[in-house]
DNA sequence: CCTACCGATCGGTAGG
DNA sequence: CCTACCGATCGGTAGG
């Protein structure tokens, strides 16, 4: 018999709290989402949601910490072992696009509701994707230097291309016609070339 | 005499009221914004807003319509009288990323909170939307026909491009050490680049 | 996991 | 332009 102990139903956890608050905080915002609307999602009454995590905020700071923290980590990884600039940049670009093809609501969430973080986290968030801005930077300035690229402004380059790759988690769809990686790839060639002056060879 | 009849503190208008929702929802988003706020920022209490507006929801509508509509008016004037599709592409691009830079706010909050407008004006606007990317989509897709052009996939080169001007918005600011022109004009110059393949010249 | 309920705040109206 | 106030909903707690 499996009737006698506890029903089934429901069974809710942590991860589940997580999963159904990042689907609702992507389609409809942070401020847009109601804690009843999470708990709706999960067939439970909205108390029963704080057996599972302690508050709304906390939700979303978990989501865009660990995002923020993992695109780092992501770059640290992707730019070793690549001998040339160009390699380097085409790394850097490939693993962050692939990424916001992978995780396109946590990206929407970092990038749309990063305003909404308390205080001190949201100063810690925007200064760690700043570091990573100010490295493909430094990446295409090290470029310009040696003939790889030709960019007047490396700043308005970097901005470009990171928000390129950003793009593609309001778009993509992983039963497309394209996989995450082949987008990923496409997304990395336009990073250099907005980097080289196809003009010039 | 001045001050025998109305007094000249607030002096509210319905363009001011606008002025400052377009600022309010631009750092703290649609549903983050409470119209006690705005009310605020003008000096004066929330009812008497209702004077000069019709509900927080027609603010948002008019924001949002007039971007778009403004968008397409812009990507129309901009690419006719020009000869090749490179010319016309580097056009269309340029004059998205000038508005975005002349027009900041609104920008932010048409792709922040398009979401958060009611029907059938949110499908009005996604149809518009999607039609100017069309179009660019086509320029590209010409582009690789004569051989101006070498792009596997146009419709991420479109979306790509795209994505890039609009994210101009999220930076841009008038009193920096570019102009909203010379940005736009590099912008441009990247759009060109990302449909262009370097490495076949 | 629930019901019952909290104070706060929301967008908006009545009426002057 | 204001005060006074509406019903609805918010995130969250008490207590079981």
């Amino acid at each position: 018999m499996t009737t006698h102990s506890h029903p089934p139903r429901a069974a809710v956890s942590p991860d589940l709290v997580r999963e159904a608050a990042l689907d609702l905080f992507a389609r409809q915002g942070y401020h847009g989402t109601a804690m009843s609307e999470i708990a709706a999602a999960l067939g439970i009454r909205t108390p029963s949601l704080y057996n599972h995590m302690q508050s709304k905020q906390q939700l979303l700071a978990e989501i865009i910490d660990g995002t923020t923290r993992a695109v780092w980590a992501d770059y640290e990884a992707a730019i070793t072992g690549h001998a040339d600039v160009t390699s380097r940049l085409h790394a850097a670009a490939e693993v962050y696009a692939l990424r916001h093809a992978t995780h396109p609501r946590e990206a929407v969430i970092v990038n749309r509701d990063v305003s909404s973080l308390a205080e001190p986290l949201r100063t810690e968030v925007r200064t760690l994707r700043r570091r990573h801005e100010r490295a493909i930077r430094r990446l295409i300035q090290e470029g310009c230097t040696d003939g790889s690229f030709s960019v007047t402004e490396p700043a308005l380059a970097s901005f470009g291309i990171l928000e390129l790759c950003v793009s593609i988690a309001h778009w993509f769809r992983p039963d497309g016609r394209l996989s995450a990686e082949q987008v990923a790839a496409h997304y990395a060639e336009f990073a250099v070339r907005i980097a080289c002056d196809g003009h010039e060879r």
